[in-house]
DNA sequence: CGCCAAGTTGAGACCTTTCAAACGCTGTGG
DNA sequence: CCACAGCGTTTGAAAGGTCTCAACTTGGCG
């Protein structure tokens, strides 16, 4: 069931099969998240909980009893308003956390939505913190990293034109991936374009031809979802040359 | 020195003197942050600060060493990238936490500038955790509060247009002034259009003509950076019909 | 085999940006 | 006390980057 992913792999499993994996560099700090909270609580005996691409981890409004971290896979989570407008707001991978941003209210902010079959660990979140005299200390840490991350992607949706967002997407990506143990040269991206483009603030239309534009450079290989850094120096030279902003 | 600035007014003075100050309502859930910290601390002999406009309190990659708590004026946060462009992460009022998002860190992780006369209580962290039960989770809530709000702004920025995101801005800041007992009518920006353009991912002329437009609309009165919100009820009613995402 | 979702590409419209100029405050110095 | 410099704001006109709408292609799945 879970081997049909190749992002689905044991976590010491690093450099066995770095078939695809997805994630890019951010044109700003962002040190590694929650690796703190995934050592901490791996002796533990959790509740596990696989899901398939498409199913729902959780909705916003839902009652929340916890955090969920996640093994394998790739999620989406999105906010959105009364008046129907949606946003995702993140993509996440294994040692991501999940439910974090609602972790002082009585129901989840967002929804988390499995896009790859996937597997998470579900974290009792009051008894951890009773338990574990580290736990609430890691959390602090992976909340205002989180927070960092959103300021770096504000920053980049700010003041990065269409196709540098994109090549910072895929940078992004990359070193996430690699940090996994995933190939950093070959991403197989999850989501659909809309997904990517509501992320960066984009139509899909505008995703697609940056993509394009970028193979057309030599920089990248297309195919449908799956993309092939080719010059990953050549990438992070296009976000060099910013849009003035003054 | 103080008493300069109409929005200096101590704690319980609420509706003496509501002249101007300034902050609008996001079109997202975004609950009350960081009061329970300020309520937490206030009986506790913290150090005080008082600065200037454009005065700097803390500036990134410089050595952290406390929190701080807003007491009076106006502050803008702001991140900056290796090759120079610059974000406005947000502008704080009384009772927001400044440097929370470096907690991890052993320096500060944005800059932090006073935009008016201000006050700050400085909260040794170390010391609160272990003396207060319930810093530690008050700290999680307002981390996890202040992300909500990043995202709500990603979601105004990236599906609202130019003008939708000055109302939502205006509105925003109406709303966080009324909580502080301001008049929520009667703004007083305190920072430059360039700045409210940064924060918005706008140009400043664009925040300009906006502002220009919801005058010539009647819903509101603009004179340099003092605005009156002639009818909140037209200016949310701009944001019901948003551009469309799909 | 055909339907359907997802992706690609084109052409035109529109919004925002860019560049430029003028205006208004504020504070400093003569 | 007034002149002037400097910053911030406003407004105009043109350019340009995305968006919008539409058609077509591709691959997956019943």
């Amino acid at each position: 069931m879970l081997q049909s992913s190749s992002q689905v792999a044991d976590p010491p499993a690093i450099g066995a099969a770095p078939d695809f994996a997805g994630s890019a560099l951010l044109p700003c700090p962002r040190p590694v998240s929650a690796a703190g909270i995934e050592s901490l609580v791996q002796a533990l005996p959790l509740q596990h909980r696989r899901l398939r691409a498409k199913q729902y981890l959780f909705r916003a409004g839902q009652r929340r009893q916890s955090l969920f971290l996640i093994h394998a896979g790739f999620f989406k989570t999105c906010v959105l308003s009364e008046d129907g407008r949606e946003k995702i707001t993140g993509f996440r991978l294994r040692g991501d956390l999940l439910g974090l941003d609602s972790l002082d209210m009585a129901s989840y902010a967002c929804d988390a939505v499995a896009l790859d079959v996937s597997e998470v660990r579900e974290l009792p979140y009051q008894q951890l913190r009773d338990s574990l005299p580290d736990f609430q200390d890691r959390l602090a840490s992976v909340l205002a990293s989180e927070i960092r991350r959103d300021w770096g992607w504000m920053l980049a949706i700010g003041t990065l034109s269409a196709e540098q967002r994109v090549v910072a997407f895929l940078l992004d990506l990359s070193t996430r991936l690699d940090g996994l143990g995933f190939s950093p040269h070959r991403l197989m991206l999850r989501m659909t374009r809309a997904d990517l483009g509501n992320f960066l603030a984009l139509q899909l239309e505008t995703v697609t031809r940056a993509l394009s534009h970028l193979q057309a450079l030599g920089l990248i290989d297309v195919a449908r979802r799956e993309i092939r850094l080719c010059d990953p120096v050549g990438l992070r030279g296009l976000l060099g040359t910013s849009r003035t902003i003054h």
